[in-house]
DNA sequence: TTTTCATTTTCCAATGGAAGAAAATGACTG
DNA sequence: CAGTCATTTTCTTCCATTGGAAAATGAAAA
C-alpha cells in the first residue's frame, strides 16, 4: 500500500477551552484555591476558612475552576469536596503542572500551606460552626485560629 | 561543618507575574497574535492585516503580551516588530510551550497560518498602504487578498 | 415532616477589560 | 522645517466579572 494518510486534528473548540483554562488561572484567589487542592481533597468550609471572602464568592470561584476542568467535586451529604481533576486531558494536566511548578514559590501560597496545616487539625463540623456563629471553638491545643 | 542551610525562595511577586501571564493568555485575540509570532517576527501592520480589529486594539493587545513578558518588540524606524521572548525565564518558556502545544490544533490558528503565508508574500509597505487607503494592491499573482 | 445547615444561585452595585475614534508620538521624507 | 505615516495613547462606551446579601437547594437530623 502506497500513500500515507496524515490525519490532522482541527478542533474549533480548542481556543475556547484554552482561554477558559487561562481565564480560570488569571485570578489570585483561584490560584490559591487550586493550590490548596493540589495535594489533597478539601471541603468548601475549609477553603472559606483559608480565604477571607464570603462563602458565595468562594463557591463561584470553585465553580469557575471546575467548569474549566481543573477541579472536580464530590458531594458527600451536605458537604462538597473539591480536588484537582483526577482524569485530566493533556491540556488540563499541563495547566495543573504549570501551577504546581510556578505558584508554590509565592509567599501567599506558602502561608496558605501553613494555615491549611492548622485547618487540617480542626474538625470540619467545628469549622462550619465557627463560620456560622462567628465564634472560636476551644480545642485540645487551646483555642484554634 | 555540620548543618545544612536550605534556601527556600519565597517570592511575593510570583503570584502577580503568574496571573499577569495567564490573564494575557485568556483572550482569543491575544492567543492568535502570540501564535502568529511563535515561528517568526511580525510587524504590527502584518498582524492588523491578519486580525479584523483596529490597529489601536491590536497595539493594546500586543502591549499586554509584551508587558507579561511573552513577546518582545524591536523598533526599526517607524515600524515595530514583535516576536516571542528570546530570553525567557522558565515561567515564560513554560507559558509559551503551553500555547505552542495546545493552540496550534485550533481551526482559527490553522487558518491564520495560511493567511500569514499569504501576507508574507506582500511587501509590508504595500500592506500598510492598503490599510491606509482601504484599497487592494495589484501584485504579480493578480490582486492580493 | 419540619428544622437545620453546607453550599449554590440570584440579584444588584462596583470594578475592570475590550473596542473604536481621534489625538499624540516619534521617525522617515522631501 | 513641514509633511507623511506606523504605531501608541487617550477618551469614551459597552459588556463581562467580582463581591456581598439574601433567597434557594438539597440533604441530614430531630
Amino acid at each position: 500500500m502506497t500513500g500515507v494518510r496524515i490525519l490532522i486534528y482541527r478542533n474549533e473548540k480548542t481556543m475556547n477551552q484554552l482561554t477558559t483554562i487561562t481565564h480560570a488561572l488569571s485570578d489570585p484567589t483561584r490560584i490559591r484555591l487550586l493550590a490548596a487542592c493540589l495535594d489533597q481533597e478539601r471541603c468548601v468550609c475549609q477553603l472559606v476558612e483559608l480565604i477571607d471572602l464570603s462563602n458565595a464568592s468562594i463557591s463561584k470561584h470553585l465553580a469557575t475552576l471546575r467548569n474549566a476542568g481543573l477541579l472536580e467535586s464530590r458531594k458527600e451529604g451536605r458537604w462538597v469536596h473539591y480536588q484537582t481533576q483526577q482524569s485530566p486531558t493533556t491540556i488540563i494536566a499541563d495547566a495543573l503542572a504549570f501551577v504546581q511548578t510556578h505558584a508554590l514559590s509565592d509567599d501567599q501560597i506558602q502561608s496558605d500551606k501553613s494555615k491549611l496545616a492548622e485547618i487540617d487539625t480542626i474538625d470540619p463540623c467545628d469549622l462550619a460552626k465557627m463560620q456560622r456563629t462567628g465564634c472560636c471553638i476551644p480545642t485540645q491545643q487551646g483555642v484554634s485560629l
